[in-house]
DNA sequence: CCACGCGCTGG
DNA sequence: CCAGCGCGTGG
């Protein structure tokens, strides 16, 4: 479990009503944005400091991993420079009945601060750059103790019941924003209903793209199954982000064993070009295991070609689970 | 309430 | 250099 912090001045609102966060996926010159990328890094069951008008306001829980969504419609005209897809991570939030004033007790925190990424300045200002960017623990329990009885009571809570078991509720999130982009294919009258239905058969890895992937890999690069009835055509490039060329395009395909796509498709491990298979920090080690991954040992699953690798690319960057704080 | 500009951080 | 879910100020 782990804390985090999200300035929410103009959206406070919104989110803690709605229970969730909301976040472009870069910044509107299109480049990369840290405290976007930190959306990815979220688990079911971690802590988020939600910090407005100056204060902490309410504490959440996170009820799924970051999935991609619309821009909430009842943003408004806050960040209307923002992109109007992003990423999105179900929250239950608690709005505290005594908000506090982090600025007035600098002299307890300032010493827990991160060098990088810290949601604050030294002397208690907070930071136009940040969005969502995580808090180490101990300035968490520094931070808790300030809120007072109310703030221990609940994270004790979460604490407790997340050490019970599962809160995985994400796929919900991904499907409502999928079934928007199923709903412009169907009504495209620009495309014959056979390509319509190529397209939409696509989705679920079956139909002509499953035979386009077929003519390139021959089995499960994990389990090795080769029999089709027993493989799922999965996109490295997600179908939900493709164009209707590259949702057809048998390179942008692998065959995988269901359990294998669900891991690859949620973005719990990828490919590298060589054929390194990488395994994300956020996965849960036994379960995967358990569904025939080795991660104690570094897995090779066979290079792939220069075209598979643009996509697969595009998988590690943008489905991939990454942890910014696990790595070294 | 909103708009502006000053800060500073990170890429 | 540029961009960003802050902050105080002034209307």
């Amino acid at each position: 479990m782990r804390y985090w912090w999200v300035n929410q001045n103009q959206t406070y609102r919104h989110e803690v009503e709605g229970g969730y966060l909301w976040s472009p996926k870069r910044k509107a010159n299109g480049h990369s944005n840290p405290f976007y990328d930190f959306m990815r890094e979220v688990k079911p069951g971690d802590v988020i400091f939600s910090f407005a008008n100056t204060q902490i306001r309410a504490i959440g829980v996170a009820q799924s991993y970051a999935y991609e969504a619309p821009k909430p419609i009842e943003f408004g005209e806050a960040g209307a420079y923002w992109d109007k897809i992003g990423w999105r991570i179900d929250v239950r939030f608690q709005p505290l009945r005594l908000p506090a004033r982090p600025s007035e007790h600098m002299s307890r925190l300032a010493r827990y601060l991160p060098v990088k990424y810290a949601p604050l300045r030294p002397n208690g200002s907070g930071l136009q750059s940040v969005y969502l960017t995580m808090v180490p623990e101990d300035f968490a329990a520094e931070l808790i103790d300030i809120l007072g009885a109310e703030a221990h009571s609940l994270v004790n809570a979460i604490r407790l019941s997340a050490t019970d078991s599962g809160h995985d509720t994400s796929a919900i999130g991904l499907v409502q924003w999928e079934e928007h982009e199923l709903h412009r294919v169907q009504s495209d009258t620009t495309m014959t209903s056979t390509d319509r239905l190529a397209i939409v058969m696509a989705r679920r890895g079956q139909g002509l793209f499953k035979q386009r992937v077929n003519r390139i890999e021959k089995a499960c690069r994990i389990t090795g199954v080769d029999r089709l009835e027993h493989l799922v055509a999965s996109h490295c490039k997600p179908w939900r982000d493709a164009t209707n060329e590259e949702r057809l395009d048998g390179e942008n395909g692998l065959l995988l064993t269901p359990s294998i796509d669900h891991l690859f498709d949620r973005g719990f491990i990828s490919f590298e070009g060589n054929g390194r298979l990488i395994v994300s920090p956020v996965a849960h080690e036994e379960s995967l295991s358990r569904m025939g991954i080795d991660t104690r040992s570094p897995q090779t699953v066979g290079r792939f070609s220069n075209a598979q690798q643009v996509y697969l690319e595009f998988h590690q960057e943008n489905v991939l689970l990454k942890s910014r704080y696990l790595e070294t």
